[in-house]
DNA sequence: TCGATATTCAATTAATCGGTTGAATATTAG
DNA sequence: CTAATATTCAACCGATTAATTGAATATCGA
């Protein structure tokens, strides 16, 4: 039975790919569109030799492909659906199973989040209602491949030209990837900040559709 | 930013866990039931401590769960279902980007599949017309955790004395997890040799439920 | 209690991995 | 063509991993 060993261990590869957290790290910069090398360097802390090096992981294991513009390589998720929707299943079994984890979530997550999470049910009654602006704080190109239906799309680097013209009468309810990505805490906290109502959704994108509630486009 | 960088890390021991062929042929057993440690090594061909070895990174991961029973240890996928589905996105994954996997199917399972797979819009048909036998030859604890409607389950292991009673004037459609789980090609190959139309259904059961085809309970 | 069995633990070795450093390659600007 | 920039490659080191072997632990039956 040799082929389904050798064929295990490419499947491994994909495992592999995930199996570090520097490269996971690159993985969801990578998830928020095309990077060049030097930027993905700068944004992980890594040096750009060890990026790349990375980076060559992630090619063999098919994660990604490359572009090149000029001099520099632009780097980007080859099926970044597929991939986004990966890691988010890894991240919703790591929190599930994984005690250490869920430990994490609970000190630096849970904390930044006072008021509880809006359920997706309570969510699509606010909706029905029209009571409540619905924010996707993902980048755009996340944003364009699928959302909620009747979101807006606001990334977090624009919240604070967003929010300048924006009543503070309307509670605001934000979204991002999966229920553990930091985009949706942050721009909660800074909108409560700012003396906006703002609460987070019970989980992401992927939950959502997952549950056969209505999405874009 | 060392939270995020801690939390990655614990996602990163379930990348780790499906890093290694080995393992990911110690979860596919697993994934069929609770299993002793003894019975893992031996169907694996690895030894006994080297699959204990692996079994503890699996358990660090937080995928497995064991139960002890006399002298011996029973090792089960604490969720399997997420397991499960992880696993067989990861496959997909796999062969849809990297080239070697894909060529691994192509010469191995592609080959052992003469006539063309059904496809599951087909199969909808084929259930409605009544002219079709549905086989699931997965293990009875993944059949009772849900099944395509109307399926009838038959483990491969019993899968000649239950085809000793079927007239062969039935067209059968076999399926299991996902697209390229090796159990329905070998169903299907012994049933033709038996002199059965037996075809294969596109996909596996993960693929039939997310399309939000008809499944049971 | 004693011997047999199943599993884990500990020690070892070879292989792989993560990271650093500096050279090599490819592209553009001048 | 030369200099500057972006990326990759190659060599290297320390840490981790996979696998083997043999001892230690726990349970059961006699």
């Amino acid at each position: 039975m040799g082929f389904k060993q050798d064929l295990f261990s490419q499947f491994a590869r994909i495992g592999k790919a995930f199996a570090s957290g520097r490269r996971l790290e690159l993985i969801e910069l990578l998830a928020q569109g095309e990077r060049s090398v030097e930027l993905l360097a700068e944004s992980s802390g890594l040096s750009v030799a060890n990026t790349s090096q990375h980076l060559q992981i992630l090619k063999q294991a098919g994660l990604v492909k490359t572009r090149r513009e000029g001099q520099r390589i632009f780097y980007r998720l080859s099926d970044a659906d597929a991939v986004v929707q990966l890691f988010d299943a890894i991240q919703v079994l790591a929190v599930d199973q994984v005690a250490e984890a869920q430990q994490l979530v609970n000190e630096n997550l849970q904390s930044k989040d006072p008021l509880e999470a809006v359920s997706a049910m309570d969510l699509v009654e606010r909706i029905r209602n029209g009571d409540t602006l619905l924010l996707d704080v993902r980048p755009p190109e996340e944003f364009s491949a699928g959302h909620l239906a009747g979101a807006v799309n606001v990334p977090l680097p624009e919240l604070n030209a967003f929010l300048e013209d924006l009543p503070t009468d309307r509670e605001v309810v934000t979204y991002c990837r999966g229920p553990y990505c930091v985009l949706a805490y942050d721009a909660v906290a800074r909108m409560r900040d700012a003396g906006y109502q703002a609460r987070r959704l019970e989980g992401g994108y992927p939950e959502w559709a997952a549950a056969g509630l209505p999405v874009e486009p």
